[in-house]
DNA sequence: GGCTGTCGATACACCGGTGTATCGAACAGT
DNA sequence: ACTGTTCGATACACCGGTGTATCGACAGCC
């Protein structure tokens, strides 16, 4: 079920990719919902044969597909705090880095926020998406944690700083959405990531303040 | 453009009126890339003839289905605040009360969700998105203002607050949608929302904190 | 380089939704 | 109660997508 057991052949292999990434374009251009087999085999170049020989459906088709943009952006995430990438000085600037790593991709938030609320209505798919939230935070911790270490803090509480930056990452990605290109909406952005990354950590090893 | 100038008749009105709630139902349960004109039409015990008479488009339709349920989202707001509401005493508690009054409408969040995605990418109607969004604001903070005035606070910087609620709003939505029934999701909530309202408010006419 | 089985193109029959034009019935105004 | 108008049902022509069954071609393997 979560990985694909179909790519024998080589030949195979390369028109299900190519399929992807023409169901990716369409979907962010027509939507999911709207989107149809017809139009994914036109703008990937082949026959509505070739898709009936690799998936059997539209939903398993873009199950396949979140699984690769998924990997992709955990994989983006690890890179910032890499060993050979340069060090940062302040919350404010780590959040910035860590923004840039995930560009605001109005294509990929459409297709992520109709698939969300496609999942929510179909048995089985949320939990797949719960365990994705979930991995993503995972992989967020150790890249948070390296980079406070550079400058100084550590987390007081994992959990409610995961789910806040979760919670702060779709909503202002709604926000960026609906208002493309403000300036003001991106500064905000920073800020809000900044108040709950500082809000959730304290200084490394000086002694605590004395209030929160 | 803004409200429908159409009902004339009474006759017209319960029309109309079926069809909204048969759409938000057809909505929830298709999806609404998924739905049609003849599915709304079904449920609502109507032909086609009756909704093209009335409306032009699912577009259309669905604007008006949400101007109706922001509507009714302030008004719920509102009673929060109003005169013979019993009054608050700690920011926590405000939260509380504040959210209690919105409650958590999974099949209104997947229809949302899905209608942004779906705005986003049709030129026009982001802007009407984007309107009402600053319209909820602006009608969000007398609110806050009075419900803060309760507790003898007062809001530092609005528009960052607003948009702070906002996008927590959508974003802890999203988390309680995937992960229905997560006791420790609504806690979490109220948290955010806690640390949010406190960051951007200071107490009205004591001396003020030395720090933030 | 020849054989074999996989893969994708082609063709077919079918379904369901679209939007419009027309007509009769229910309704409001007086 | 009468009458003109409005509204929704019906019918029509059309389009575009669906999924399957079949066949030829090419890749993979020796």
């Amino acid at each position: 079920m979560s990985s694909a057991p179909k790519p024998v052949t080589r030949r195979r292999a390369h028109t299900r990719q190519r399929l992807l990434d023409a169901a990716r374009e369409v979907f962010a251009r027509e939507g999911f919902g709207r989107s149809t087999v017809e139009q994914v085999c036109e703008a990937a170049g082949f026959t509505r044969g070739a898709f009936y020989s690799n998936f059997t459906s539209l939903d398993e088709l873009f199950l396949e597909m979140w699984a690769q943009e998924s990997a992709a952006m955990l994989s983006r995430l690890q890179d910032v705090a890499a060993v050979d990438a340069p060090k940062v000085s302040d919350v404010r600037s780590a959040v910035k880095r860590v923004l840039e790593a995930l560009p605001v991709d109005t294509e990929w938030f459409q297709i992520t926020a109709e698939f969300t609320a496609h999942a929510v209505r179909t048995p089985g798919l949320a939990q797949v998406m719960a365990r994705r939230e979930e991995a993503i935070q995972e992989a967020l911790f150790p890249v948070i944690d390296r980079l406070l270490e550079q400058i100084g803090r550590k987390v007081t509480n994992r959990v409610a700083l995961g789910r806040s930056l979760v919670a702060a990452y779709d909503g202002t990605l709604t926000q960026l959405a609906v208002e493309p290109g403000s300036r003001s909406a991106l500064r905000h952005r920073v800020d809000l990531f900044t108040l709950l990354v500082e809000s959730y950590s304290e200084p490394a090893t000086r002694r605590r303040k004395f209030l929160l």
